[in-house]
DNA sequence: GATGAATGAGTTTTCATTCAT
DNA sequence: AATGAATGAAAACTCATTCAT
């Protein structure tokens, strides 16, 4: 019974740390999306959470590792949806799992809006570490679709083109897309519709079929 | 005469003092751009120019005021660029027009490097006004490319596509590649082929002719 | 019965107490003692000792006030081995008597090497308590040597000299040995010998018998 | 003319920097000398100079860089008193050279009376940097005393002994009178009768010519 | 009694801006 | 006009002590 209570009481606790860790977390990620890194001060943190200034200090590092916290999640969490694009027997069409990679990474940013505009807004200048982990990241989205592109021209399915160019354009209307939603206040967003425009856009481009010069 | 005299010397005045206002200008648009706007010290930009720190503030009221000169330095310059596609008897063809405002957009930022970067990756959270002005520009910019899209779309050059959508994710591709251009520390970078493979993407997109749906 | 398991418990409640108290009472001289009083904090203490944070203050009012115990243990020790030379009849020679003063006195303070540290080296800017009772102390142990000096001009063994004089020279020598040796990492010295070399250099001087001007 | 006004501006502003620098020194060693190096704030600093929190930073990088200037002042001035005995023809007696060198750095000490009691009692745990120029300071002055002692047995006035031992307990003797001189608020001390002293004791020790055992 | 999370006053340091010369 | 020393508000971070569980 007492060796119950006692640990009854450490899980408690425990419980109650993570739960506190947490609440720390959402108040930083809301303070840095109001005012972005710099503009963001242990005191705006602490007193949106309501907690003293040394609390802060119990459960994060500083500023800074509070902040890389924050982005290595939402990079983590991106990561998970993008996945190679499988052409085994039987896989959904290449465009549908692209347009479910485009959709997912959308979906994630504007869920994480506040941080995704520091991410996308923001990204120079806050730190090395940041930079670093905001590079790399970057480099393997890059990575990721010019593979994806390759694929569809081994597959006939695209066209001779410069892939390293292709994936910086379509990596960018992604991003432009992600601006847009993150910087509008609207709540409920058509994520699908938009993703699939998107993919549209850069599967079929501007031009009419017949109206090539 | 000794009117003469004066005016002369006050020319004279002027024309010292606005030279040196520009010098702090560039030396500021330099550290900006190596340093980001936080990371940039007034120190560091009389440093660079050779001044005393007391002049700094008789030709700029305040390190906001003078970066929030060259973002409208650096905004002007590039509307001056971004003119309507003409549909007249006698024009160049609309494609070859837009890929000469590309082409203008992307040399004038590759030119203005150090402001760029902070356009593209820093516009939050340094100020109000900054992030106004901004929001203009891009908001123009959209606008801009919307109508050059329904244009194309009226002279049936360009297919049935929502322009908003279109309108975004050139932009995304116009500034994805300025973001590249500008990391990069190559020199000259051959900015004519970039435009031209940014406009073929945004154009053609990535599928074969023969490969749609 | 119940009174007596009451008591039973008391008592053993109390011993652990007490157990308790002098293990905190140990982990905060070695941390003391390797790191200085300002460098040691009571997260090193309780970390030492693996207690808790609020333990550590049901068994000592403050930091200041544990050091302080700590110092008063020591002057204790040290005061107990401060005996005044007998010169009754049978007594050992008043040179033994005062050889196996030093002896102890380096003994104890080796032995409290940690402490001792502080004592020496230490001893300002702390607290206006400590300040007082190394004061006081000092001035004890001047005192007693003042006393044994006399005691050895009126038995003759020692010639005519400032008695103030001689007995700071005698503080001064001893204390740089403890130093010597507390700061030495070395687990065994040879107390003993170097109990009297202290006395041989402080009896005798640097000066040949016969060189003397 | 206008050269030499700009000139003599220069020359002006130089010599009232290195006066406020020199406050600034001052008013720092008497805090460090009134309250310790870890009671001494910069707080107390610019408070008792007169000056704002930002100009101290103008002359000093950190609290422990100031402290470090002083002390290395200090100890420079002592190494200037602290030179070899001479048993050149002419060259005064060994025994007063030595006499000098002690009473030139009691002398120094006694003026510089804050910094000294924080070099002698409160020499650890204050820095990494502080330790390491203490210890060496003092492995130098042990150095030369052993080499004077060394010379005064190659001249036959030494006895046989352990020049390392003598070497301490010298050093001992000399601390011990600075800390007492230190310690005293005496204004004027007669330090060369004190050097005399110290001198004597360590030549002649405690015990009448013909008591030895 | 024991625990350890929470507290917040206090400290160092930075840097945009002012102002006497 | 030019200078650069001076300013001080504001920010990050520390740590002895308290207190609810």
């Amino acid at each position: 019974m007492a060796e119950e209570s006692v640990d009854g009481r450490t899980v408690r606790a425990t419980r109650k740390r993570q739960h506190r860790r947490q609440a720390i977390l959402e108040g930083a990620l809301k303070v840095f999306g109001e005012k972005g890194y710099h503009g963001a001060h242990i005191s705006d943190i602490i007193d949106e959470v309501g907690i003293a200034r040394g609390t802060f200090y119990l459960y994060f590092e500083s500023k800074n590792a509070i902040f890389l916290e924050l982005l290595d999640g939402l990079l983590a969490e991106l990561r998970r949806h993008i996945v190679g694009v499988s052409t085994e027997e039987g896989a959904p069409p290449v465009v549908a799992q692209l347009a479910g990679t485009v959709r997912e990474v959308l979906r994630t940013m504007v869920q994480n809006r506040m941080l995704s505009t520091i991410i996308i807004r923001e990204a120079v200048g806050l730190d090395a570490e940041v930079d670093a982990r905001l590079r790399a990241f970057y480099a393997e989205l890059l990575h990721y679709i010019r593979d994806a592109v390759a694929e569809g021209q081994r597959l006939s399915l695209i066209r001779e083109l410069d892939t390293e160019v292709a994936a910086m354009c379509i990596l960018g209307t992604i991003k432009q897309f992600v601006e847009q939603l993150v910087m509008m206040d609207v709540q409920e967003v058509d994520v699908d519709r938009m993703a699939l425009s998107v993919l549209d856009f850069n599967l079929r481009g501007l031009l009419r079929r017949d109206a090539e010069s």
